[in-house]
Parts: structure tokens; C-alpha cells; sequence
DNA sequence: TTATTTTTTTAGCTGAGCCTAATCTTTTAT
DNA sequence: ATAAAAGATTAGGCTCAGCTAAAAAAATAA
């Protein structure tokens, strides 16, 4: 019946992400900063925007400037956070290199279910708890023996 | 110029990875098996047979059972290898339920990349190791954290 | 103001990957 | 051996999400 009601698909969360980013940038979002963002070409923007409007997530008229609804400003958030989290254990507990978490995030974020993701969000924040001498020694840990093991490998 | 230097989609990783369990239990895979598996119907695993056997991931005639060549097994096993890994991660590490832990990982497998993959077995692997009492017990911190925060909450 | 350039949209094509319905093959039961 | 059932394939349709090329609108420059 309602449309909104389904799943938003891997690439329609992507352009929600997008629009995000750059609405906070620069106020409203063009479909040239999207393309370029994404690296698509114009007329798929426009397939996007189309069907995320059909969703009511952006406000969105032909030739008009692009912002987020306050539902799909909710939608983009739950996304940005996923990425966020996912980034932030391959970083700080993984210990892998800021581009490639970026990368391995934004593949990730999109199939992160809820209670997977809120338990992540509570391990980092655990685990990365600068209080707690034991958890990072533990990370650190870690992290030396992952280096022995790179080492004796290659 | 060669297809098979191209990485698989999310869903034919699935096909392969279905085929290495049948193959596991009885030899040879029937596409009724694999459909079963995937839940869908004969002809959407005649066409995945297809692609798979154009890669030479299969070993694939009309009408005939259908095996892993070495390639496809090598390939299978990676997808599986993934999948046990987030899910033990998800288990024994951020403590979810079997059967939550199993369709995440079967949700993320696929985008897992390389080296994040790697990062992780090491890391579930240090984080799991029976002999250390600091690590079971910083696990076991983090779960029952979790416990309170939930009654905490509802 | 008018002409040029940039941006956006439309129209139509492609490939994946699913579906149903119809048509083979193969197997099983009589 | 042959009829019926089960299993597999083909043919054709659908959606999604990208593309190119061409048309339309907006912005910019002369």
C-alpha cells in the first residue's frame, strides 16, 4: 500500500546519504553535487530523486533545489550513523587504515541490521572507553600482534 | 575480457555458496536443492547455473547433477569462510542470538572486503582464545553492560 | 536583450535477477 | 513398455539502476 513502508534499496539509502552530506555543506543539494558525489550521470540522479520524492523523503521539484524531508533526514541520519560505527571499530578496534575503513563502510553500512548495529555501537563504545587502562591495553594488544603477524608474513 | 576476473554478485556468491553445502552433504547439487535452499524457483537457478558454468565456477551440463570445479570451490569457501567468521564475531563477541547472528552474516557476507575480513579473524580470534582470563572476562563485562543497559531501557 | 553554456530532464537501451507459463527431459509407477 | 509425475529448461515479462543522446530550462555572457 505505502510505499515508504519497504526497505529503502543499497542505492537509494546512497543517494539519501549523498543528499545529506551536502544539504549540511551548502544548505541545498544540486543534482550535479549528487552525480558527482556518487559518480553517476545526471539522468540516474534524476531516477533517484524521483523515487526517493515518490517516498517523501526529499522535497524535490524539477529544476527546484533538493532538501530532506524530516523523514528522510531521519532515514539519512540512520544511515550516516551506521557508517559511523562501522568506521569507527575498523579504525580504532581493527586498527585499519582510515581509507580503507571508509571504503569497507560505505560497502557495509547497508546491510547492518538493527540489532547487530546496536550492539556494535555498545562494543566500540565499550571497548574504546579511554578510562578503562584494561580495554585499551587490550586493544593495543591487539594491535602489536597483529603487526608481529604482518611482519613474519610478509 | 575474461568474466571470471570480475567479482560475483551478491546473489550468485549465493548460488556458490548454497552448491558447497549440498556438495558437502550429498556429493552432488540438483537445482530443486539449491532452489529449495534460496527460496526461489527452478528457472532463476537455471539462469545462476548458467553464469556460474560461463565463469567455469561450476561444473554444469543440462540435466545434470552439478559440482564445484576447484575454482568455484576455492571461491565457495571464501564466501563461507566470511560468513563464519561475522557470525562468530556476532555470537560469541557482541553476543546476539544463533539465529539473529545467522542472517546478519548472511545479509553482510557479501561486502565484506579483504582486508577488513582478515583484521576481523585475527581480532575474534584474539578476543576469543579460551586461555586468557583477561579477554573472557572484558567479554564478559561487555555482555552483561548489554544486560543492564536492556533493563535499564525495557 | 539575445546568444551561449550549463544543468536538468526525458526517452529509450542494457544487464541482473527474479517471476510465470509452457515445453522439454528424466524418472518412476503401473 | 508406456503413461504419469517430477525436474529442468526456455521464452517472455517485470523491476531496478545504471547508461547515452536529445530536448528543455536556467544561468551566464556578450
Amino acid at each position: 500500500m505505502d510505499s515508504s513502508r519497504k526497505r529503502l534499496s543499497a542505492s537509494l539509502e546512497d543517494y539519501l546519504e549523498a543528499i545529506y552530506h551536502i544539504e549540511k555543506r551548502k544548505q541545498a543539494a544540486r543534482a550535479k553535487d549528487i552525480g558527482a558525489r556518487l559518480d553517476v550521470k545526471g539522468s540516474s540522479v534524476t531516477g533517484a530523486l524521483q523515487a526517493l520524492s515518490k517516498r517523501e523523503l526529499i522535497n524535490y521539484a524539477p529544476y527546484d533545489v533538493i532538501t530532506l524531508t524530516d523523514k528522510g533526514r531521519a532515514l539519512a541520519l540512520e544511515d550516516v550513523k551506521r557508517h559511523r560505527v562501522l568506521r569507527k571499530f575498523f579504525v580504532d578496534v581493527l586498527d585499519v587504515d582510515m581509507e580503507v575503513a571508509e571504503r569497507a563502510a560505505c560497502r557495509m553500512e547497508h546491510s547492518v541490521p538493527r540489532k547487530i548495529f546496536e550492539r556494535l555501537i555498545g562494543f566500540v563504545q565499550y571497548l574504546t572507553q579511554e578510562t578503562d587502562e584494561d580495554r585499551k591495553k587490550l586493544i593495543e594488544n591487539f594491535k602489536s600482534q597483529w603487526a608481529d603477524k604482518k611482519d613474519s608474513h610478509g
